[in-house]
DNA sequence: ATGTCCATGTCTCTGCCATA
DNA sequence: TATGGCAGAGACATGGACAT
């Protein structure tokens, strides 16, 4: 983590496992490396020292537009302002692959440099579409930034509008359980349990399945984590696994 | 066309427990 | 008491379905 920033979110090459013709653009820092802690001094002096974006998004001290947000669910979360130039501006540049890194709580977020920026600069998103038109969107800017309710459902509205419009994706594709390895795990568990402990148990699934191709599937099995595995059990134990059967699988 | 919901898979945080 | 590994649970991302 030293040096320059060859770390900044880039177009990786598209992996075996996934899709062809999209890009992947993985996020540089995780979630928990990007969130500000406001209440930590030597975060408090980086924000002290950062600056806000300003009215060119819309102004923030300025009164809200009259009545709720259109064009969301949750009209409540959001305030409705009163977008600023940058909003139709269509000199700047649009990316074919734009990069977005996931809002986090609170108003700012941590780059790989240490410095931290204003989020609010993220709500307008700009980028050319997959038919070469450049496209503006703004989502409006949660009440609370602290509230994750609010900045979940502005993550999933941002992404779907790179997703729709662009062939940039943020993580591979997961692939799903198939009837094999859920027949595996049944056999495996003992009144809904790996007899030997959870670490054993995913050893010995990766073993038996990690980088294989099954009969009847075109991509090799995952390697699948302890979490994959217990949240499997967890989620179809009572109903299935517990009973004998296993889940049933699409395909 | 676009926002949200649903089902499903993965990441991350937290607490427990054995051991140093 | 401090530490490290592990398990459980919750947070949250994704693609597709659904709604308007």
């Amino acid at each position: 983590m030293s040096g320059t920033d060859d770390n900044h979110a880039a177009p990786a090459a598209t992996g075996p496992s996934n899709t062809p013709g999209l890009t992947l653009m993985t996020p540089a820092m995780k979630r928990s490396a990007r969130k500000v802690d406001p209440t930590n001094p030597s975060d408090a002096a980086l924000i002290a020292a950062a600056t806000k974006a300003g009215a060119e998004i819309y102004d923030s001290d300025a009164e809200d537009l009259p009545g709720l947000v259109n064009g969301t669910n949750k009209p409540q979360l959001f305030r409705n302002v009163s977008w600023g130039p940058a909003a139709t501006d269509y000199s700047d540049d649009f990316p074919i692959h734009p990069e977005f890194s996931q809002f986090v709580p609170g108003r700012w977020e941590r780059m790989p440099d240490g410095t931290v920026v204003d989020q609010k600069s993220k709500l307008i998103v700009k980028f050319t579409d997959k038919k070469g038109n450049k496209r503006i969107f703004a989502n409006p800017p949660p009440k609370d930034w602290n509230n994750q309710e609010a900045i979940t459902a502005l993550n999933k509205r941002t992404v779907q509008q790179v997703r729709r419009n662009t062939d940039v994706r943020f993580r591979e594709v997961v692939s799903a359980y198939v009837a094999p390895e859920r027949r595996w795990i049944l056999a495996n568990l003992t009144d809904g349990k790996p007899a030997a402990g959870w670490k054993r148990f995913v050893e010995q699934f990766n073993n038996k399945f990690a980088g294989r191709l099954l009969p009847g599937q075109d991509k090799v099995r995952p390697v699948r984590t302890h979490s994959s595995l217990t949240k499997e059990v967890e989620r179809f134990g009572p109903e299935f696994y517990s009973k004998g059967q296993i889940p049933p699988s699409r395909s």
